[in-house]
DNA sequence: TATAATTATGCAACATTGTTGCGTTTATAA
DNA sequence: TTATAAACGCAACAATGTTGCATAATTATA
């Protein structure tokens, strides 16, 4: 069996996930951890993350996976969600909005494992600037 | 202003994404237009169709941009949209499943663009193998 | 019809994001 | 303290998407 080890490095990782408010890529996380490691090592203790359900990936609208903590959606296998991802086109920017319900109506020979609601717009903070 | 040509090559490329039961990307788009042009030349015609609103962009799981025709969100703005896109986990294909209604509550501060409900799992194409 | 304007294309080069292989280092169990 | 498996670094690669610039093709108009 595997063991899983909580290195420096992993640590670290997962602490700028749940102390960021907003969602984040590989290159933003990478550009904060002050090269204490490599940005594979990045990548692979993130896809670890995933693994263990720490965090989850969403997908930012131009494709770039953003990854945030598995806080606000406790719920096993996330079928059903109660939040939403809101993807900024000026900042880029994704955000976790609670309280959103989604009722699905899929074919029952599909096999669902999860559900990404993900609304683009802008931001309150982008919509400052005139 | 612009003035819109219609060219074989983007004719081309409109009829292969409606002819196309799943969303495609570029890659799937590039080798189905036989060399009739250069692969830069098809991701400019799929920016013109999207923003002439023909195609729309829908982004895979995995952060590949698919694109579909726009004629089963005919709304407006896709603020209300009547479809979920279904992406495979083990063929990543895309497909669009109509009648499903979903209702936002998102904080008035955010403006709202376009609504996305992706669901991932297993197509029914996949689930036939054992 | 000839010419000017501008839209569309091809090619090369680059940028970003993500992945893989492999040898080395390090954390943990015994 | 040592064996072992997990984690890491580095280099190289792969996929996807973008940009600049010269050229080709289409449309407007004189």
């Amino acid at each position: 069996m595997a063991i899983i080890r909580n290195t420096i490095a992993k640590k670290t990782v997962f602490e700028i996930i749940q102390l960021n408010k907003t969602a984040m890529s590989q290159t933003e996380i990478f550009a904060k951890v002050n090269n204490i490691c490599d940005r594979v090592t990045v990548y692979r203790i993130l896809e670890r993350l995933v693994k263990e359900v720490k965090i989850h990936k969403i997908v930012n609208i131009n494709g770039v996976i953003n990854y945030a903590p598995c806080n606000s959606c406790e719920h096993e296998q996330h079928l059903h969600h109660d939040h939403l991802h809101f993807s900024c086109t000026t900042c880029k920017k994704l955000t976790c909005i609670a309280d959103n319900h989604i009722e699905l109506n899929i074919p029952s020979n599909y096999q669902v494992a999860e559900v990404f609601l993900t609304v683009s717009g802008i931001c309150p903070d982008c919509l400052i600037i005139p």
